[in-house]
DNA sequence: ATCTGTGGCGCG
DNA sequence: AAAGCGCGCCACAGAT
């Protein structure tokens, strides 16, 4: 159909479009809809094609049988299809056609791959973002005028679209087509085409999940926010009555100082005497005052209320009752994921909290996480000996390393406290602390905390020259990798003028919890394809950096667990080859480890 | 009345 | 009172 803009209205007819473009090397997929929401706003349009020849297709004419025919097209020819910010379009065909298997879809994102390719040196860039019409621009020339998309809006059918709108819906698939053409060079030249292979293929699991959304039991939270509400109300009376003597008092009694400003907090603390720069909780805590203490208290109980409160039940959906965060697969420099509207990657750790996120009726929910994954791989970058036999013969690393710093036996149970003193280096060193940061940790003075990080190089040269090693290495050639391929250039972080300390401290943590993300995403993409491939009752609903969260109906718990677990496993194994990977897995009816 | 940067703090 | 990395959200403060 290139040149005429006719709309397809059967899924036969798209059948046949397809064999007409059967040579291209891949196919270019996008849609119109109208609105963002999966769960409330409707398909509209649905456009496939190549450079040359793009189909535009009335979805609700031609009904969810055209997804199937897409897929049939893609499985045949073993073609990958592109699209611009997937998610979005995945989310929106998984409610339009929910009986197709989606996790079929070879998909490779456009906006994912830039994001790869340009990770750290976006300063350079002069039409900067990675929205399509930017990437059209850099590209292919193209101009593209995304305003049109208010047509699609407003649009209660294909019919009340008029040429401008399918003209645009067109061009969208042109764009994206020719985008993805110039990106493969680029991607085999910088050694990246598994990761936008990876990330392609986490898409659909990140969309699904988006889509799925975590159930919440929002009487339970409004119970701890309740709670929060009436010992913030204590805490403040506690306060008032620490400052009386520096503060003022309105009709009611309360106090006039406002707790949660910071200059406020030190002008009086200052009055009684006590002198800081700073009200961050260990501050106030080192200064053993009563007031400054109560503060922490005040403080712990505004955070609940603040970040966790009723704000936070507003993101329950109107429609599922569930709570639809939304991921930005690389949402972090290191190739993290990062969650927001709500943030579902920093709920509070402690199980009145985490057991507000309860199963169904009839459901159960499995928590899996990577056991220990930073330091593993850690020690399968560097090789360090004692690392790898401890993790293939199984041990006690943080003890171990705490036997041979302090000369002396460690175990659980046997001085404990040199145990959390080695822990805390082994976490700390991985980031590139230093001693100065180890004292503080672990409240020690920092001659000590110097004669300790001397220890456990000596102990364990190979992790000292693996970190080094890769730190000098990564600043001469501009940029660091993971184990999977994954890169980041220093370039923005030279321009916003971050000093070389810490562009090594960068250089030696990224490649450690990059490769982690790298891990999960992998295994994220094989979960949900196996998952559906099996037919079973279970779907993703949250990702915490090394775990993943998953709903399953009780019938079929033991063989998601399985797949669950075996699929963590062997993504894990493609990049941490030497050492094992291990899982640890919790099944209940709430989440919880 | 909004926007932007900062300090603080929740998570891994 | 941050020279341990990566995020997002909140309230405040100073700006527009």
């Amino acid at each position: 159909m290139a040149g005429g803009l006719d709309l397809l209205r059967t899924a036969d007819a798209v059948r046949s479009f397809l064999e007409t473009v059967s040579d291209a090397p891949f196919l270019a997929l996008d849609t119109e809809t109208t609105g963002l929401d999966p769960h409330a706003d409707r398909l509209l349009l649905l456009q496939i094609g190549t450079a040359t020849a793009q189909a535009l297709v009335d979805a609700q004419a031609a009904g969810p049988d055209v997804v199937r025919v897409i897929l049939e097209a893609t499985e045949a020819k073993g073609r990958v299809v592109v699209l611009h910010h997937a998610k979005f379009d995945l989310k929106m065909l998984a409610s339009f056609a929910p009986e197709a298997d989606l996790s079929r879809l070879p998909v490779m994102d456009t906006m994912l791959s830039e994001q790869a390719l340009l990770n750290g040196r976006k300063a350079h860039l002069l039409g900067a973002g990675f929205g399509l019409a930017a990437l059209a621009e850099r590209y292919a020339g193209m101009g593209l005028d995304k305003t049109v998309r208010e047509g699609f809006v407003a649009a209660p059918n294909v019919d009340a679209l008029g040429e401008v709108e399918l003209r645009y819906a067109a061009r969208d698939v042109e764009a994206t087509y020719k985008v993805f053409a110039a990106q493969v060079p680029l991607l085999a030249d910088e050694g990246l085409t598994r990761i936008a292979a990876i990330e392609g293929a986490a898409s659909w699991a990140f969309a699904a999940m988006e889509h799925a959304g975590m159930p919440v039991d929002a009487v339970a939270w409004g119970s701890i926010v309740d709670q929060a509400d009436r010992e913030k109300a204590l805490a403040r009376k506690v306060l008032d009555v620490e400052f009386k003597e520096v503060i003022g008092f309105d009709l009611f009694g309360y106090g006039n100082l406002n707790y949660d400003s910071d200059q406020e907090v030190i002008d009086a603390l200052g009055r009684l005497g006590v002198k800081l720069d700073s009200t961050r909780r260990e501050v106030l805590e080192s200064t053993g005052h009563p007031a400054a203490i109560a503060l922490v208290g005040y403080r712990e109980h505004q955070k609940i209320i603040s970040t966790y409160g009723r704000r936070f039940l507003e993101h329950i959906h109107p429609r599922t009752g569930r709570i639809h965060s939304s991921f930005k697969p690389i949402g972090a420099i290191t190739g993290r994921a990062s969650s927001s509207e709500p943030n579902l990657q920093n709920i509070p750790a402690s199980s009145r909290f985490r057991s507000c996120f309860k199963a169904p009726p009839g459901k159960k929910i499995i928590a899996a996480d990577y056991s220990g994954a930073e330091l593993r791989i850690l020690a399968e970058m560097s090789s360090d000996p004692v690392f790898m036999r401890t993790f293939i013969e199984g041990g006690d690393l943080h003890a171990i390393v705490a036997s041979r710093i302090f000369d002396t036996p460690v175990s659980k149970t046997e001085r404990p406290e040199l145990r959390a003193r080695a822990k805390a280096i082994n976490f700390g060193l991985a980031y590139g602390m230093g001693a100065g940061g180890l004292a503080a940790q672990i409240g020690v003075a920092t001659a000590e905390a110097e004669q300790l990080l001397e220890a456990y190089f000596r102990a364990f040269p190979a992790i000292r020259g693996y970190l080094d090693r890769t730190a000098h290495e990564a600043l001469r050639k501009g940029f660091c990798t993971t184990l999977a391929g994954r890169k980041h250039w220093f370039a923005d972080l030279v321009s916003s003028g971050a000093d070389e300390g810490a562009r090594v401290r960068v250089a030696k943590n990224m490649p450690i919890q990059g490769t982690n993300a790298d891990m999960i995403k992998l295994a994220m993409a094989r979960i949900a394809r196996a998952l559906a491939e099996e037919k079973l009752d279970g779907r993703l609903i949250n990702m915490i950096h090394d775990e993943l969260v998953i709903e399953a109906g009780e019938g079929d718990v033991e063989r998601v667990t399985a797949i669950v677990k075996r699929e963590m496993i062997s993504a894990g194994a493609a990049f941490v080859r030497r050492i094992p990977v291990e899982v640890d897995v919790h099944v209940g009816d709430v989440w919880q480890h």
